[in-house]
DNA sequence: CGTCCACTGGAATCAAGGGTCT
DNA sequence: AGACCCTTGATTCCAGTGGACG
């Protein structure tokens, strides 16, 4: 036994209902994707032909998040490396362009999951792309095989970086000698292609699959058939699973939000010392899981952004439901000088709100007054959790001693 | 109906900071 | 050490623009 410590009381009251953790884990590839036979065969239709070393069409693969893109994929790449044990034939590449979206980043990540040679891997910055770009050629040339790579969140990409690395990556099969490259994308963004050149969007069109978002049952099966594996299902009240179904249902479909619900939900059960999983457990678990997704974009705010978010916050609390830029700027300039730090131009204050719209924390409507000016109207969209957060964000430590200076007079 | 405000949105550019290469 | 390269955040410039006011 060990010996007693801090964690022992903790873990001694926790109830275990979850046998198998990483079964609920949304990234957990499943022996079995209910309701995705059709299109995992209809993809491996497509690049079965690679393992006797021809080139596949590329595919383009649309779908919401929570569709299965991802899983499918994975698992089909699991599939291929039983077929071909070896990489002899065909070589399976995946990239999350979320992840990594600059074109650098993802051209080192493709190329260091080819390159297998320690001494010529591909240092994380430093080079040029074109240097990249030869190393790469000149690598995939030297063997003989289809490589398949994987792009996954394409449009991620695409949006910051334009369509340059698509290119090269769809064009290079025309200085390849032996070895050919087929590209499979993935986006959740349906109206992607229309902003790709008309070139490379036929290219990387050739096949496109469409991933239909899950039903309520849909859901339920997923969710069962993961759940008999993960948990001893005695301990699972009868409505949970069709309760989580049913949310995440209303949220397009999401199995993955399905899956976190589940897991979420059996987590604050054992958390609490209780024995079995409830629908109240499943509701806290949502709760916890929308504020988490806040909570979470928060923390990676840079510091200017954070105060422009504070600026809002502010003026919320002087009783400004809604505000101009302009109004957010003064503040912002005025919370700059308390905190002693440098300030930034209206202009790029203007991007930082829209940016901050775009992550839906505060709400920013472009408005015109007519003849007074055109302005975003801007308002606050977030939970006092989360105001809670930022108000004590150390940054901010000195803002909370200042009084401000008194802007409207209240005579009682 | 035209004017004109107070910004927006986009593009080009800069500077700093990560690094490699010779 | 100096020349380059990529990324990121910030800056600068500038041509719009919706609609209330005159």
């Amino acid at each position: 036994m060990t010996e007693p410590n801090v964690f022992t009381q903790y873990i001694q009251k926790r109830n275990v209902i979850v046998k198998n953790k990483k079964i609920l884990q949304s990234s957990y590839i499943p022996d079995k994707l209910p309701h995705r036979t059709d299109k995992i065969n209809e993809i491996v239709e497509i690049i079965a032909p690679s393992l006797s070393k021809d080139k596949p069409s590329n595919i383009l693969i649309i779908g919401k998040t929570g569709t299965g893109k991802t899983a499918v994929m994975n698992y089909i790449g699991k599939e291929l490396k039983k077929a071909d044990p070896n990489r002899e034939n065909c070589a399976f590449i995946y990239v999350n362009c979320e992840v990594v979206d600059t074109p650098y980043g993802i051209l080192y990540n493709i190329a260091n999951q080819i390159i297998t040679d320690p001494s010529k891997r591909i240092p994380f910055t430093g080079w040029s792309l074109d240097k990249i770009f030869a190393e790469l050629t000149a690598y995939i040339d030297t063997e003989d095989k289809i490589f398949i790579v994987v792009l996954d969140e394409i449009d991620r990409s695409f949006q910051k970086n334009g369509d340059d690395i698509f290119y090269y990556l769809t064009t290079i099969n025309e200085v390849l000698n032996s070895s050919r490259v087929s590209i499979i994308g993935i986006t959740n963004n349906a109206k992607f292609t229309e902003f790709l050149s008309p070139k490379i969007k036929s290219r990387l069109g050739e096949e496109k699959i469409i991933f239909p978002p899950y039903n309520v049952n849909q859901l339920q099966d997923i969710l069962y058939e993961r759940a008999i594996e993960a948990f001893d299902t005695e301990l699972l009240d009868d409505d949970v699973i069709p309760y989580c179904a049913a949310l995440s249902a209303q949220e397009m479909g999401d199995a993955r939000r399905a899956l976190d619900l589940l897991r979420i939900s059996a987590d604050i059960a054992e958390r609490n010392g209780d024995n079995r999983v409830t629908a109240a457990h499943v509701k806290s678990a949502k709760n916890k899981i929308e504020l988490d997704a806040v909570s979470e974009v928060i923390k990676t705010l840079t510091v200017q952004s954070k105060t422009v978010l504070m600026s809002v916050i502010k003026n919320t609390e002087e009783g400004m439901d809604v505000m101009t830029t302009g109004d957010v700027f003064t503040t912002y300039k005025w919370i700059c000088e308390v905190i002693g730090q440098s300030t930034l131009t209206q202009r790029r204050v203007a991007g930082l709100i829209s940016e901050l719209d775009m992550l839906g924390i505060v709400h920013a409507r472009v408005k015109s007054f007519g003849r007074a000016g055109r302005t975003k109207e801007i308002e606050l969209n977030t939970p006092k959790e989360i105001v809670g957060m930022v108000k004590s964000d150390e940054i901010f430590k000195d803002l909370e001693s200042y009084r401000p200076p008194k802007q409207t007079t209240l005579d009682f």
